[in-house]
DNA sequence: TTAGTATATTCGTCTAACTCGAAGTCAAGA
DNA sequence: TCTTGACTTCGAGTTAGACGAATATACTAA
């Protein structure tokens, strides 16, 4: 099965300048035809899910380029994409703990609005509110 | 107390760029002395610490100005700085999750690789890993 | 007075990972 | 033949700064 540019991208839920984006950067290989267009198969769209999910990770286009090059040097790196792995493993448990605090601040601050809007609060014992957004500080 | 652009910067953890960055961009009021050099005070630090959570929380400067302005007008902002916040809150929420489901990934990409490297799976068995990246795909 | 040092200023360019639009090419259909 | 639609490349815009250069000011020492 053949699909173009469009036909990919829909199928992907990537946009067109993507996916031409992601081939401009040889991310992984594509085929042209004789009027040099870009033509991709099944085995285009197993490298897009895997690139799709990479990203989605937050691994920047040039260390998936490292990866998917490893990837077409076969079994023999399978070594160094395990190291590779390890380490984006690492980076999204980071991530998580930082994601965690943020959620945890946005919690303080909605509920600290809303003690003020009921009035717990009065105005005077909370000046850093009215002109500064320096409240509940400390976060990533 | 008083401070420069290089005092501030250091005082915040940011760099002078960044200082003078979010000044030009009036997120928050900012004197200039006789020789027009920014002049910093305590009022500023809380500025800056709000608007440093912010961007941890992955704010956009757009909207921290908007949240900035509203803090400037006083009070009467209060509900909108509520309802602002209630969104942030939202938006930290999917974040989260999304975080979460990343780090799954990574735990499930970091096993696998291992069960090949335990030779617990034969490589015929895996093609995919041969040459695409695409195994164990949809996060995000 | 002069030079050196340490700041500060603005301006302009660079980055990542797209996003968007323009201008041109090409084959198929009415 | 003309139009449509999809494709091509190229160049510029985006965000949130990072960074360097040229310039200006003030303080200090010789």
């Amino acid at each position: 099965m053949n699909y173009s540019v469009k036909e990919i991208a829909e199928k992907m839920g990537l946009t067109e300048h993507t996916i031409r984006y992601y081939t401009d950067q040889n991310l992984f290989p594509c085929k042209r035809d004789s009027n040099n267009r870009r033509v991709f198969d099944d085995q285009s769209v197993n490298w897009l899910q895997g690139i799709k999910c990479l990203r989605a990770c937050g691994v920047s286009i040039e260390d998936i380029k490292i990866y998917c090059d490893l990837c077409l040097e076969g079994d023999v790196t399978i070594p160094e994409r395990h190291q590779f792995m390890l380490h984006q493993q690492e980076l999204a448990q980071e991530r998580l703990r930082e994601a965690q605090e943020v959620a945890n601040y946005m919690d303080y601050k909605v509920k600290h609005y809303e003690e003020i809007l009921a009035n717990k609060i009065p105005d005077d014992m909370n000046p850093a509110t009215k002109e500064t957004p320096g409240v509940g500080k400390q976060v990533g």
